[in-house]
RNA sequence: CGGGGUGUAGCGCAGUUUGGUAGCGCGCGUGGUUUGGGACCACGAAGUCGACAGUUCGAGUCUGUCCACCCCGACCA
């Protein structure tokens, strides 16, 4: 622990997987693929958890279980749900020491059993919208894997809501995408491009998929939450009908929309440093790490009185730990910036002779974040710090992401500029083009940006006549 | 599944060429000195050397088979 982090410029990877080892947000398990959710990577979660479920609820929306179990014929019911999940399914074949008459999967995503429910409930358009979310966990047989960015397990939540109309439905769908980019941009300080996903980059089984890509520390991308439109599809596979005002039966309209425990990897690649994690102080689960210093014990007990009195005095304002372990400070001072915590302070006996401390910013690196504060202040410069530091680490990370952020002339111009950066190119939307583009860079369309330029252009590979702009970017 | 690599203490590794008593660094424990940017000293605990079989008086080291994991590709929130 006493080495240095491996620098994010040498190893963005072993960089990557060193700090979440290090701060102590997970830990790889026995299970190939499947991760530990240590208790502060947990305590992360739960701050997404709580600023999401906020906007869910506030949007209408209530929290339900679904089984994690699924009868292996409801994910054949919907082509190409099945086409697109039947690679990466983990199957129950046997339970009770007996082979089970029909095959069991452990769920990929519910939109099968949550539709066949739907199907029971729904009869009338007096039972419509539904509008329920699910926070649980699934499982993805993925051939690689990665600590937060694809295990083969993760949490996440997932929302299904069912419709009377299309309009209605679509409209959803785009205010959670709306919803999303909300959360990434104002609690995790991540800058989102909200948009469209092409047709080969949809979710297996939708009409239309929505996304917030961020671009992470390496310049690669990271689709950070979808929302899709199923159109009827799964109210047609699994029967969700219902009668309208004019006593016509109807199939429903229904959307799904998830973000998963994949934000956790967002932010670490998004904001960490050399010094480790940063995290916005939104979200942080300790945003004030109390650092006492002393020498004798008189000077401890002297330190311990103030950081106490302070302590008490902020405690309902910020959440704060006091860091009593018997390191050097320095041991210390580089364990809370490899964790991640955003303000720091620093109590000594020449503070409590000044009546002062040291406030130490997580987004102002080294020595250079640090400043004498009043106690007698610190009730309200602390909240103002956080507010400060917050909209910095999304200032930064924007600032970041529109610099690595190009609108290539040419094709070769594109190639170049996907190799370190994000292509913002017109597209002409056919697949075939966008394929040999893949085949190309490995740069794939992230999504077409809702924001648009307006007018038309010419496709950057193909050259063929162009409406719409789409992000291109190699991916995570 | 294709290509490459690695399995020796919790972690990172040396030792394997040339067979001969299991090593180093970090971490961990105890005691002491420390403490305003990753402290130091002393003592100590910790290993079926990935598994199985073979060669040999003797295998971490040689031979064979198997297994696991990691990296690159295909798949993907």
């Amino acid at each position: 622990m006493a080495d240095k982090l491996t620098p994010r410029g040498e190893d963005f990877s072993k960089w990557y997987n060193e700090i979440v080892q290090r701060a102590e947000l997970a830990d790889y398990s026995p299970v190939r693929g499947s991760m530990v959710i240590r208790p502060y990577g947990y305590a992360l979660w739960e701050a997404i958890q709580a600023g999401l479920d906020r906007r869910f609820k506030a949007t209408g929306h209530q929290n339900a279980y679904f089984p994690l179990l699924i009868p292996m014929s409801f994910l054949q019911k919907e082509k190409e749900h099945v086409e697109g999940f039947s690679p990466e399914l983990a199957v129950v074949t046997h339970a009770g020491g007996e082979q089970l008459e029909e095959p069991l999967v452990v769920r990929p995503t519910s939109e099968t059993i949550i539709g066949y429910m739907y199907a029971q409930w729904v009869k009338s358009y007096r039972d419509l919208p539904v509008l329920i979310n699910c926070w649980n966990n699934v499982v993805r047989w993925e051939l690689r894997t990665r600590l937060f960015l694809r295990t083969a397990e993760f949490l996440w939540q997932e929302g299904h809501t069912a419709h009377a109309t299309r309009e209605e439905a679509e409209a959803e769908t785009r205010q959670m995408l709306d919803v999303y980019t909300d959360f990434a941009v104002n609690d995790a300080a991540v800058p989102v491009i909200p948009g469209r996903k092409s047709d080969s980059e949809k979710f297996a089984g939708a009409v239309r998929s929505y996304t917030i890509e961020a671009m992470m520390g390496d310049k690669k991308a990271l689709q950070s939450g979808t929302s899709h439109f199923l159109g009827q599809n799964f109210a047609k596979a699994f029967d969700i009908k219902f009668l309208d005002r004019n006593n016509e039966l109807q199939y429903a309209w229904t959307t799904s929309w998830g973000l998963s425990t994949r934000m956790i990897g967002g932010i670490i690649m998004v904001h960490g440093d050399d010094q480790g994690l940063k995290l916005p102080p939104r979200l942080a689960p300790i945003q004030l790490a109390i650092v006492p210093i002393f020498k004798t014990d008189a000077e401890r007990s002297r330190v311990m009185a103030v950081v106490e009195t302070l302590a008490s005095r902020l405690a309902g304002i910020v959440r704060l730990k006091i860091d009593t372990r018997e390191e050097t400070p320095g041991f210390k001072f580089n364990d809370w910036e490899m964790r991640g915590v955003p303000l720091r302070m620093e109590v000594g006996p020449k503070d409590v002779d000044k009546g002062t401390v040291v406030l130490a910013r997580r987004d102002v690196p080294g020595r250079d974040g640090k400043s004498f504060v009043p106690q007698d202040s610190l009730a309200e410069a602390v909240p103002a710090l956080l507010a400060a530091i917050q909209s910095n680490m999304l200032k930064i990370a924007t600032d970041f992401r529109n610099s690595n952020t190009h609108e290539p002339k040419s094709y070769d111009e594109f190639k170049s500029v996907v190799e370190d950066g994000f292509a913002r190119s017109w597209w002409c939307g056919d697949a075939q083009c966008e394929a040999e583009i893949k085949e190309d860079t490995k740069a794939t369309t992230r999504c077409i940006p809702l924001e648009q330029p307006g007018g038309s252009g010419t496709c950057v590979h193909c050259g063929k006549p162009a409406t719409e702009m789409a992000i291109f970017a190699k991916a995570y």
